[in-house]
DNA sequence: TGGCACATAGGAATTATTCTTATGAAACCG
DNA sequence: CGGTTTCATAAGAATAATTCCTATGTGCCA
């Protein structure tokens, strides 16, 4: 486990304030939880914070890890990789494409980059391995659910 | 359904070509799942393709879908839409950043981006909607997994 | 056209995640 | 301080997407 930009300590402080502002409680489970999660760069899984977590808290169960997970990732205080996992979804176009996500109501939509030499991997990504491809994910508000908004 | 760049019938050709070199069997069930993911834009999961393909072959088993889908998926036929989809997957890095995903192994690993400018939003995506965010994802070989290899 | 390897259908199994319910602890209020 | 309300937790049951199993069916090469 290795720190970030900013300490642990100072990001338990942060973690404290946000609960107090939010109205969420700062229990000694959800603290762990948190903790487990920004101390590591591996982007772990549910599970495998649960097995970090139980090290201190040998009681705490996998459901209590996965609705503590969820609550500091809805309120931004950690994030979800990846697509806001719904199921599997398939993509016929077999030309290289970006995408645009709604995050209302889940669209998807490919686009070309009108830029395609910006897309060069940054230099700051060959440090971990071999590049074969890059994709540009953009989320936002598609047109249909800005339209459901105004009205 | 709409057509992509290009036509529909361009593309079953390409298919049937790519079955026969790779040594895959051309079955009504595997063409017409293929057909249906080409001939959408919405990129829709498997439950989906399973509904639209049954209009055709009524008695097809949503297995099938699954295991030709995969198979496409894995010959480049097709594409599966975000990350490789194991499970939910947590990030605490508080700070705007990007992935590096290792195909093989599954790790990811952050970076920031060296050209903030170049993360402009496309114009492309633009039509689709208010833009939130853009996110990059290489995917590529780490060199743990690099090394493996050579030995 | 016969045989054989590969495909399929259908239902059962698996697995990640969420829900339910009863219990426990923190905060609030007089 | 004691009562009450609210939120959190643990444990196991439920759900839902995906995959596996196995018997039967079908495309394709010789």
């Amino acid at each position: 486990m290795k720190p970030g930009r900013d300490t642990i300590e100072q990001r338990m402080r942060t973690f404290n304030a946000a609960c107090a502002r939010l109205g969420i409680k700062i229990t000694h489970q959800r603290m762990e939880i948190f903790r487990a999660v920004i101390s590591t760069e591996e982007h772990p899984d549910a599970e495998t914070i649960h097995r970090w977590v139980k090290k201190r808290i040998p009681t705490i169960s996998l459901d209590t890890v996965y609705r503590n997970l969820r609550l500091l990732a809805e309120t931004d205080l950690i994030a979800i990789v990846g697509m806001s996992q719904e199921n599997l979804r398939f993509d016929g176009n077999a030309h290289p494409h970006h995408h645009f996500v709604c995050v209302r109501c889940g669209m998807i939509r490919d686009f070309a980059s009108n830029a395609p030499d910006s897309l060069q991997t940054p230099k700051t990504a060959r440090v971990f391995g071999e590049p074969l491809s890059v994709h540009l994910e953009v989320k936002g508000i598609c047109t249909g659910c800005r339209g459901d908004v105004r009205r």
